[in-house]
DNA sequence: TTTTCATTTGAAATCATTTCAATTTGGATT
DNA sequence: AATCCAAATTGAAATGATTTCAAATGAAAA
């Protein structure tokens, strides 16, 4: 629903990917999440589809996939890669309180390549942390019950992030 | 050499951080590099100054010393965190090859604060990854030989960055 | 001195990620 | 259809940064 334009073996067959059921599958999963997933949601996400699917495939084929550009992976959150189908520059924002990571659209692009100080560029990140429009609104302590990773981040990391600040 | 106009027990004083001997001891070991360093090197570099000096000790005041801007934590190394201190708005380069973590002095601030879409920003952080100039320059395989943080990076990690690309 | 409370410490637990050897898969060849 | 082979997948074990936790220490107050 975001960029399936183009069919997905055809992403794959371009970049001389072997087209995978589970490679397939990896990449149909990362493609239709906006919530920037981490491995183990895209495992939870896949199990249906593909129940033998284990998460060594899934951090290979990520890496994989990111080395051909498919996917962005993000380390804006300190506890796990999260990753990104949307390839396009953009930058990222961060809550700290209910782990979601969300698009920002602003004028410094992170499509910069090329060199700077003699040091060759081969990706950039805007990271923003905060604390994310829904969570101010629903004031108090406890995070706005949220879906998907967000709230998956809630229930795991004992105080590691995601509790009262 | 940094920033240490001020004697470091006010650093902390300002803050209403009691400035215990530890404390006094790590604040001057981050203040003093220009590395970045991790928590393994502070550790290292602190083991002749405050032999009992235990980790546990380093993340939680690296913590303190972070929720009260004293120093800002790098998350740009996926491995592990590293320690700025140097807390004026800047941004960074990670190098995939030796893995040193270096300065840039770029137009686009990280300084913004505020507001974006609703979200409450309290840290900004830009990230370039690529490879750096003298690793572009010595060049072949292994990574040239770099010191402190880079090199300490290079010995560790079996095959997880820092090889051959 | 005795009490109290914050800080420090080391050991154990947690958990994301990597390593690795064995198994499976699918295409090519016979 | 049967065989072969390299690549892909898998699960279990290892790794290592970070967190948890309870005990030990330290320093100020009473
Ligand atoms: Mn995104
Ligand atoms: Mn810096
Ligand atoms: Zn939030
Ligand atoms: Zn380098």
């Amino acid at each position: 629903m975001i960029s399936n334009e183009k069919p997905l073996r055809a992403l794959l067959g371009e970049r001389g990917i072997k087209p995978t059921y589970q490679r397939l599958a990896i990449l149909a999963e990362v493609l239709d999440r906006r919530s920037h997933p981490a491995i183990k949601d895209l495992h939870f996400g896949l199990k249906t589809k593909v129940p033998t699917l284990s998460k060594t495939t899934l951090y290979s084929t990520l890496e994989l996939f990111a080395r051909h550009g498919l996917v962005r992976t993000l380390r804006i959150d300190p506890v796990e890669a999260r990753y990104d189908g949307w390839t396009a520059p953009h930058h990222h924002f961060h809550c700290e309180r209910c782990g979601a990571i969300l698009d920002l659209n602003l004028a410094c692009p992170t499509g910069r390549r090329g060199c700077i100080d003699g040091h060759e560029i081969r990706e950039v990140h805007g990271y923003f942390r905060g604390v994310c429009r829904s969570c101010l609104a629903g004031a108090a302590s406890s995070a706005s019950p949220k879906r998907g990773a967000a709230r998956a981040a809630l229930v795991k990391h004992p105080s590691r992030r995601y509790q009262h600040a």
